[in-house]
DNA sequence: TTTAGCACTCCGCCTTTCTGAGTGCTAATA
DNA sequence: TATTAGCACTCAGAAAGGCGGAGTGCTAAA
């Protein structure tokens, strides 16, 4: 049963209208957009039926109506326009897309706070791998006496370090040695294949510095182990700047203790991963406190190994094409920033923008 | 002037109701606690007397007392009585004390976490310099063709590293030929004792390395300023699990805003110096935003050059006797958990606990 | 098929009333 | 002189009542 092209013309504008005044939208909002030429009759009778199909709610009998999350779903998958960010939104996307390349667990905290700020919503970001980690690089370094450093570089040039303070003295020659059989045996290794075989080969051959092989191979597994980094969530407060949080303070907190405790630990390692962007809209969400409550997340590359996800949460009411497009902006200049090796640039204005002041 | 003894067990007595029950606190409750055996009549001219001094405040005429911020500050400083924790809460602190010993930021933000959790608001905590860095030991590793890592040592046994891509190829022997200069020339230096000149020296020293003098230079001097690490502030929806915070959401938005900028960016840099603990009473605080809302600090060390700070953030009403004793007992642990050079030991149950199940 | 018109519904807002906790004062008591 | 009982008074917050207006659904006309 398709809906008609008048139909959709009146679920798109109920749902843009209602996306910004976060009220119940009336027959007589909708007539007096100015490419609208039928009554609000006409529109009464067209808003009966789509209720009718599921597509509109009706808080009370002598209210406007809302999208209902079916609703909500068509608009995304078919209706949304796409958003253009203005020339002054392209602007300060850049001038924060600005970012220095520090550590890039800071970086993938800076990158939500920016996010967060620039929807105005709360926002998370994960780090996750694109495949399993293999071990690239082992080297074993003499910081003092008893202390020594342990280096590991990854897959996906992610490098580990570990500082080990052992009572043994171990010379100068002994790391070496237990290096060289490390690189030798356990690189391009994922963590299964790693055998308890492999280890006692490993410490049979490290000689004096045998008593090493346990912590390294520990601190290792762990790194190789570890699927996503850690969930960076910011801007919770901003949740309260929603009309649907103002009053019931105690339903924005409980909706953060779920998304805290059980989104975040769920959803990145399953969703994110054939589309670029994914929309959880309401009760599609898992938890039940998320009902009103949606998450709009993009996966961006960040060189080889590695893939980032953006999420941004919000009520289910929220202007999913302008987060998108923002959302969209933010993970193809990532993207482009860690592309080329590494060594991060600064974003290029889209065409049709001059870049002049 | 002093106060009597019965105007202490009173101001004491209200703080206390206050504290637990958010409500203005009336003469009757008092009179009908178990040690106190004079009248409301007597209690209520008490009260009048307190109120005078500035001490008790009245949100309107015909309602209870509340103290007012010279209050608190009294009751900190003077009367507030040792809350024992009890033993589930000693359990459920150690429990919540076995974490791993991950990196050490993750470890900061970790604690933070269980921290808010325990006390139910929200808290942040820090990792300051206790004295100007500086680099212990130097090392660059060939990682592949044009992959270099760079591991830096600094004191307080903090280890940093960074992967460098150069487009000129470098042997191994120029590596280890920087190194060594680096080692020799750099270590136990603070940055502003290197100077132009030695760096001109260094890069003449550096031979064939020299192209990566600058790379490392930046990224030392980096670690080098940075007097503290990042401030993880987690759990700020716990605030409106506080009634006064309940309708007004907005209120809530805007400390954290406030405290998110300014507080967090200006705070631990300036106070938690001297004494262990510190509390921030309402108006002592900076920002007006946070008239109505506390803060208690704690430092503890770590290590030998670094010092981590927990705070908890919430209504100047709180109940700033548990809050101490958590805090403490978190501080005094993770202290100790660091004393031992770095390897983090269990923490020991305080005396008079008995530790079997 | 669309539209104008109309009766009806019901939320949100405002005002009013009422209740009860708490006070300050005065006069009696120990 | 310090304490207490008693009483009139105050005032915030809850409960109840009473509009107004936005919005609907339906009917009948265009």
């Amino acid at each position: 049963m398709e809906l008609t092209d008048r139909q959709k013309q009146i679920l798109r504008a109920i749902v843009d209208i209602y996306v910004s005044t976060a009220e119940p939208v009336g027959s007589k909002a909708i007539a007096a957009l100015p490419d609208v030429n039928y009554s609000s009759a006409t529109i009464r009778n067209e808003m009966a039926e789509l209720t009718q199909m599921g597509l509109l709610e009706q808080p009370h009998t002598s209210a406007g109506r809302v999208p209902s999350p079916a609703g909500y779903r068509l608009y995304i998958d078919e209706l949304m326009q796409d958003y253009r960010l203005s020339l002054d939104e392209t602007r300060s996307l850049n001038e924060a897309l600005e970012l220095k390349s520090q550590e890039f667990d800071k970086m993938m905290s800076q990158v939500g706070k920016l996010v967060s700020k620039m929807t105005d919503l709360p926002a998370y970001t994960v780090a996750t791998r694109r495949s399993e980690a293999v071990a690239k690089h082992f080297d074993l370094i003499m910081a003092g006496p008893g202390s020594i450093i342990l280096v590991l570089m990854l897959s996906g040039d992610e490098v580990k370090n570990k500082l080990v303070k052992l009572p043994v003295r171990v010379s100068e020659s002994d790391l070496k040695l237990l290096a060289a059989v490390l690189n030798a045996s356990l690189t391009d290794l994922t963590a299964e294949e790693i055998t308890g075989e492999l280890l006692e080969k490993i410490t049979r051959s490290a000689g004096a510095a045998s008593p090493l092989v346990p912590l390294v191979m520990d601190f290792t597994l762990e790194c190789l182990r570890k699927q996503h980094g850690d969930v960076h969530l910011t801007g919770q407060m901003r949740l309260l700047g929603q009309p649907e949080y103002r009053d019931a303070a105690g339903k924005a907190q409980e909706v953060f203790e779920t998304l805290d405790e059980e989104l975040i630990t769920k959803l990145p390692a399953v969703l994110p991963k054939d589309g670029p962007v994914q929309f959880l809209v309401g009760p599609e969400n898992v938890a039940k406190e998320l009902k009103d409550t949606s998450v709009v997340m993009m996966r961006f590359d960040i060189g080889e190994g590695m893939q980032g996800t953006i999420g941004v949460v919000g009520p289910t009411r929220m202007d999913y094409a302008k987060i998108t497009a923002k959302l969209g902006y933010f993970a193809e200049n990532l993207g482009r920033m860690f592309q080329k090796n590494g060594q991060p640039t600064p974003p290029a204005l889209p065409d049709g923008t001059k870049n002049e002041e």
